[in-house]
DNA sequence: GATGAATGAGTCTTCATTCAT
DNA sequence: AATGAATGAAGACTCATTCAT
């Protein structure tokens, strides 16, 4: 019998996270201290960790949640069927990221602090893996479509295509991270004329 | 008049900025201590910073290091002409990456701590961006080259398709970071299979 | 008007008390949290404040406790008439404390924190220091009447008497603490056989 | 290489430990904090993990030390052959451990925390039974004299007498942390006249 | 030039206690 | 009366950097 209801707890345990994330993006991982994050939290050192037990937890809750944010909003995009072609897909796909990294916690940078963590600690890693390689799974069933509507050259893996689409994404953001922002659509147009040489027919 | 010979110097300095990327790729930027490094070097505390005035000079010049590197390698690529078309240049280039990263220092490692530090501090982004942004030049370059030949339809920026190429090689950086060492090769087929629908002609 | 029975608050205050001496027995005082207790005896932070109104007379009442409970226990020994001799004094004293450790309490461990805490604590020195006083009062009498039975040197003060054989019991308790269980009977037979040097007549 | 002699490195430790023993002995093991002994050893804190690894370090350290204290005290008074008798060693050997308690460390108040702290830790346990066992080894190498001497009955386990000896100390000790300061020659006095009840012949 | 012992501010985390519900 | 979430002041320990030798 909790003395606040489970919703109260939640609210709680998102408004921490909020303030964890945004400490994140703006500090970095590790530079960012428990105390930036009670005080971002508005609570007090015991009340945080009461809701997480460890500033571990608080960045694999964070990353975790980075994912499930992006998992979101590509998911959509990943369902329609038939699926755009491919240079419409991967704009689409850098759009959505984009577009939800505009708010408070840009989605974009927990992403590039995940891949620096998960690249030195195994548990940050064994969280995102199945992220990506459930987003590389959708990839793959839409480069398959793709194959059967030509646009895949039949002898081609679809797995391999999904590769180059979820390399597209994941290069976007990290050039946004070392060149700032990229103008919209260049990714989506650079691919099309890539794709179709002689020009839109 | 220096006690120690000029080369001995660069052989000293050399000594250190190994252990310090090795323990950065090992532990990451904020989690390596200047002792692992110090220990990891052979040398004293005084010493270290005798030829590094910070643990920041040494991040700096672990990530400058990293992209000259890089830079080293890419260029000759960059350079052929007429160059690779773009899915053998895509497939020479992450191959390249993944050639050097071979030995004890894993330079796309060390590429991946870069873009997180980039995104908090102006130093290292400043210090990242001019690499980044020659390498996008080139790519350029030799999009327009692409254009001429047809391999780029015309109405297309070749800056957009720069953007591209730049994406797929970032992104199989990001992606072995998350998933693991990726298959050889699958960027390059799949980059193909899209390209050139009908197949190999 | 209590809104609970008297009886039922006095088997609370026992029950809080128990969880409390079982905690200090295993972790010691100081290591003991409040949250062990609370956990331990199974109710709220709130009810056990309650019933104590800090941890440090929780501690004060678990040491009162213990010192009752070895009040009682050797109690009927020491008011024995005639009283056994030295030896079997000694014997059946430690003995009485180790068979009333045996249980889930080890009121040995708990007179071994006690001492400790009176080193530094006066409150809890003055707790303490009259239960051993009258224990040192009544083993004075005991000694008394040895002497009048011819058991005690007429020169010696009954009190040195008593000193030694409060000294064995305590001694005893110490060396359990250092060493462990002590084979039993192994003091009075050690005392027995330096009383009489003759042997058993 | 030291940049400090090791004479000056044993000094320096020696400081800690001393700032460390005064603290322990005056507020207990777990109530003193480091920063408590790293201000009375005149030491920064780095310095004080230079030397000790931890807390439970200086614990261990300073329980070992008052240790080696009481045996380098007590040795020379069971090494005495013939020995003296049960009464006098045990007045002897009580005397010498008030004696050494009256600098500035009590070794008595080490003693006590040592026990209450063996009760819980096996580490400070495995650190103090091979002295206490070595100390009894010597009391029954004695005993076994007395036994020859007609000292002891010729029935009794010389290890039995060694016990009661022990838990004389032990309990003098005990005696004085709860009682105060005990009355020099009680113990012996009490003892003797037990052990010689016509009185001396 | 080189050394490594020393510094001390700063880190994460705990815990006795309170009080709104 | 009871609950347990919240508080926030410590606590143990680390670590980038300096400087006496």
């Amino acid at each position: 019998m909790p003395r606040i209801t489970d919703a109260r707890r939640a609210e709680r345990r998102a408004q921490i996270l909020d303030a964890a994330r945004s400490c994140f993006q703006e500090r970095g991982l590790h530079l960012t201290t428990m105390d930036d994050i009670i005080r971002a939290s508005g609570l007090s050192a015991g009340a945080v960790y009461g809701y997480f037990a460890s500033k571990e937890a608080l960045i694999l809750a964070a990353i975790a949640g980075g994912l499930e944010g992006i998992g979101a909003l590509v998911a959509p995009i990943l369902a329609r069927r038939p699926p755009p072609a491919p240079a419409e897909l991967a704009g689409a796909l850098t759009a959505a990221i984009d577009r939800a990294s505009a708010g408070g916690a840009d989605i974009r940078r927990i992403a590039v602090l995940g891949w620096a963590e998960a690249q030195r600690d195994p548990g940050v890693r064994a969280a995102m893996a199945p992220a990506y390689a459930g987003f590389l799974a959708a990839l793959t069933s839409v480069a398959a479509v793709w194959r059967d509507a030509g646009l895949l050259a039949p002898g081609t893996a679809p797995a391999d295509a999904a590769r180059v689409v979820l390399a597209l994404c994941l290069g976007h953001v990290a050039q946004v991270a070392v060149l700032g922002e990229a103008a919209p659509g260049a990714l989506e147009s650079g691919l099309a004329g890539l794709l179709r040489p002689a020009g839109p027919s």
